[in-house]
Parts: C-alpha cells; sequence; structure tokens
DNA sequence: CATTGGATGTCGCGA
DNA sequence: TCGCGACGTCCAATG
C-alpha cells in the first residue's frame, strides 16, 4: 500500500509520521482542528475549526476549508515545513524567504493523518491558449484583415513584446494584440502602449494601426480603441468541444474588420459597429489549413 | 471520528462511500491512479498517474500533483460533482455550466477515499490589502503631498472608479492610484485611464494631475508616467511583522513627491528623481492617528 | 535575481 | 448576470 494513514494520533505520534514523509518526498494530508497564522506580504489569522492541510514535497503548503478553489491560506512552492510539539499542540510552520513569509498551522487535534507518494504533471497538455490562437491565425492571416501579412511574432519593442506585427495591403504597419476572452480597457491599454512604442520606434509617416483580436469586448473598452483610433476584430478561439456554438466557421477570406473610429482604416467600408451582436468568426486550428 | 476512510476499496465501494460523503456534504479526498480531462474554456489531457482528487460540498474539485500551489485540474466552485463506474474504472465527473466546462477523474485504482466535516473559512481577518493602504493614507494625506486634500474614495469615472480623489495646494484636481506592491506598465495606462476620465468630465481648465503611489516602480513604467506627465510617489505599505525592513517612518509633513516629468508640478522642487535608491516612506496604520 | 504578461486565473463588489 | 479591478494572485519565459 502506498498511502500511510493514521487515524487519532497523538501529537508525537503525528510528529514522527511527519518526518517519516518529508523523508520519503510523500504527499501529506493532516486533517483536524486548528488555527493558522500567516504573515508576510500580507499578514492573516484564522480561528479554530476543522480543516485539511496539503503538504507538498517541493515545499508547497495549503489550507483548505469547505469552499472555494483557492486555499484559505497557503506558502508558495520553496517553502520549508517544519513541524513540532508546542503548548501540547502540532504545529507546522512554513516558511519560505524573499520575501520573508511564515505560515504557521497548530493543530489542537489530529482526526487523520496520510502520507502518499503521487506523480508529477510533465505530461499536462493544455490546447486553447493565445499561443494556440496566435497559430491558428498565423495559418489564416485574412482571419484578421483581407490580406493580411504577418512579418513577426513577439516582437519586442519599447512597451514589451508585441503578440503579431505585419502589415497591410497598404503597406502600412499593424500592431495586433491577440486575448483569447473578452477585453475590457486593460487590453486597449495594452494595445495603445505597443502601438506608441512602433510609432516612436519605427518613425515611419506611415501611421501605424493596432487591431485588438478578442472573441469580444466590452463597452469601455470599444471607447478606449476609438479614442487611440484603433481597432477590433472579433475572433472566436478555436472552440475545443468540436464548436458546438453558433459561431460562423471562417469561410470566407473577408474578414470582419470592425473600425470603431470613423477615422480608423476601413479597407472594405462594411464596418457594422457591431460585434457582439454579429456572430465572431470561429478559428478552427484542425482544418485544413495551408 | 469525524473522518471516514477507506483503503484500497472496491470502485463499487469507492462509490458508496462517495455517494455518502455528497449526502453528508463532506470535504473528500481520493487519492489513486487515475487519468484527468478537461474541457471548457480550455482543454487539456492529463496521463495515467498517481494523484490526489479534492471534492468540496460546494461544488469544486481539485486535481493536485506532487508539485506547485495551483492543481493541475479544477473545477470551480458551483459544479456538480457525479461518480460513475465504467469500463472498470471509477469516473467522477465534474460539470458546470456557462460557461460549459466538464473535468473527468478516471480512476484505475483508488488506493484511499477519505470524508471529513470541515469548517468555513467566516472569521478569516487579513490586513495589507490595498484598502488598509487607503485608509492609512486618508489619516495622513501629507504622506502623499503636503497638503494635499482628500475629497473622496472610489469616485466613480468614465473610466472607472478612483481609488482616491483629491486637490493639491494650489487647488488643482488630483487622481491617485494605489498600489500595494512595485508597479509595472499597466498601472501607469490605469492612472493615465483615469486622469483622462477626470479631464473630460470635468472640463476644468486647470490641468488633472495624476499620482501613482505605490512602494516602487519599474523603468518601463516610469518613462510611461513620464510620457504623460504623471507623478510618482513611494509609499510603502505598513509593514505586518512591526517594520523589521530599513525603511524611513514617516515623520515629516513633507512628502516625497517624485515628479518624473519636468513639466510636472514640483511642488517643492526637491524631486530628486530617485525612488529605489532613497528608501519610500513607511506607513503605519497604527500609529497614533488623528 | 527582476520584469513582463498570460491564465481554464479566482474572487469580491457593484450596477 | 456582467464589468471591473485586486490578489499574499500563480506561473513561465526572458534578460
Amino acid at each position: 500500500m502506498t498511502a500511510t494513514t493514521v487515524h487519532e494520533p497523538t501529537h508525537r505520534e503525528a510528529l514522527w509520521e511527519l518526518e517519516d514523509a518529508f523523508e520519503r518526498g510523500d504527499l501529506i494530508t493532516i486533517f483536524g482542528r486548528c488555527t493558522v497564522e500567516y504573515d508576510g506580504r500580507a499578514a492573516s489569522s484564522l480561528g479554530l475549526g476543522r480543516r485539511l492541510l496539503l503538504l507538498k514535497p517541493d515545499g508547497t503548503a495549503l489550507v483548505h476549508t469547505d469552499e472555494k478553489q483557492k486555499p484559505v491560506n497557503w506558502q508558495p512552492p520553496g517553502s520549508e515545513h517544519h513541524a513540532a510539539v508546542r503548548d501540547g499542540r502540532l504545529r507546522v510552520r512554513s516558511v519560505r524567504t524573499s520575501p520573508d513569509e511564515t505560515l504557521d498551522v497548530h493543530f489542537e487535534t489530529v482526526e487523520q493523518l496520510s502520507a502518499m507518494a503521487v506523480s508529477g504533471r510533465r505530461d499536462l497538455s493544455v490546447t486553447g491558449s493565445e499561443a494556440d490562437l496566435r497559430n491558428a491565425l498565423l495559418d489564416r492571416p485574412a482571419v484578421i484583415e483581407s490580406g493580411f501579412e504577418p512579418l513577426a511574432t513577439e516582437r519586442p519593442t519599447d512597451a514589451g513584446p508585441i503578440d503579431l506585427f505585419g502589415r497591410d495591403t497598404d503597406g502600412r504597419p499593424v500592431v495586433v494584440e491577440l486575448k483569447r476572452r473578452r477585453v475590457g480597457p486593460s487590453a486597449a491599454s495594452q494595445l495603445q502602449r505597443y502601438v506608441a512604442a512602433i510609432e516612436r520606434e519605427d518613425g515611419d509617416d506611415a501611421a501605424v494601426r493596432g487591431i485588438l483580436v478578442a472573441p469580444s469586448v466590452t463597452d469601455r473598452a470599444r471607447r478606449l480603441l476609438a479614442e487611440h483610433g484603433l481597432e477590433f476584430v472579433a475572433v472566436e478561439p478555436p472552440s475545443s468541444t468540436g464548436d458546438a456554438g453558433g459561431s460562423t466557421t471562417l469561410d470566407t477570406e473577408l474578414s470582419q474588420t470592425d473600425a470603431v473610429d470613423d477615422s480608423a482604416h476601413d479597407p472594405a467600408g462594411d464596418a457594422t459597429g457591431d460585434d457582439d451582436g454579429e456572430p465572431a468568426r470561429t478559428l478552427s486550428a484542425d482544418e485544413e489549413s495551408h
């Protein structure tokens, strides 16, 4: 059996088991009545109650209650766990430096302590990231705009790396910022920073265009884009579940460029001033590409 | 005993225990060899390995491996957990809607299953938040600038709520954005948005000043502030550990206003153009206030 | 180390 | 519900 478990151990028994489990590099769960105190970047205190403490061999500590996804208290990987019996309580202390932070869990009673050898996460694969969206757009740049020519990804600028940089049919430089979800004001500002950086660096007389590519945009973000003469293109990320949604599959080379500012570039003159009403184009990475 | 535990149960035994634990509203831990699949906002897949599955009565599901603070896979609160035996494996499925997301954990073998009644987190108290910093500054507004007069907190604008709004000795409106940690470009942009909003709304001829208050600022953020004629004031948040750091305690009413742009307002003419070199002022909320 | 921005961010608050 | 911003965000990539 790979899981060692003790029920209602004395604090001293719990201490022995803990030391052994630390030694083996096991993942440890301790369930019992405890108080929790944290001091570091902030400070917090949690009164007596039943909670679950998770100790990982990489130095992570997590205190979980009956609700929420995030632990009520924690310590990041790289911390050092120590256990001791003090004042008739089992104290588990997790400490790290830079910044100096300490987590103290004092168990009045330990109801269960388990230790088990768990595997890593080397083989986790995730799809649907912004990088995936970018790759899909590189395959079908016309989704952004008919004739759009990608020149670089992660192009470095004074203001940080640009997701996607290219040229339009008029030869004008285009800065593209990609977001996998609906965007708010911060994304508009981010794009604005990149556009300003390119305008400073390239110093070309040709105005630099900025296009925010995302599934949708909030009103405030839309206004911000307009203020800065930036554009928005609605693109649904490749849906993982085989496109159960009602979005349109990309099948034309004409892109729905939605110029939010009248003065902005409007290649087809078909800007509808709408993004949520008109379904965004769906990018299927698995489609016959090239 | 409040913790129910079964070791190496058959899938059917595990299923019974699970149903009972769901019924009781217990927190459940399942340790065993399993695969994990997720599909929703993104999609992911994790091969066979030993992991710990946490199921909370509020609908949270967490899959933890031997490292990192974040679960390798999860489902947020409000999801619905279902268990079944399929193809000789124990399947725990957690589903939610809007957005539609499914987490499937397939156990080849269950090595341990525990269920326990855990407490809530109602009595958690945290200090050191941005709100704490704001309150401290309301007590001692001169830390921001000599003569600064706070007028409102969370003042609503077209661009969102302003942390702290007030007037300087010249009667000029001042937008203050607070950050509890070192700030980067996004904070500068955020302040810029708020200043622009006030300039639009108040329409006063008097230029609106913007001050970013934080422990320190990155180079890029500093440049951004300068570009927009915004200012920076270094203020250390009240340290939780009784101020073990080497920061200066606030004891004068003259604030270190660091005008980053030459054209910016410089009331005392003593801007040093320095923030990290000169230690930031420390705000002690517990000091004799008022 | 510090900087920067993505994330299945999560969470809380307010309209 | 959505929008918005804080968070002890966490985390990886990069200089």
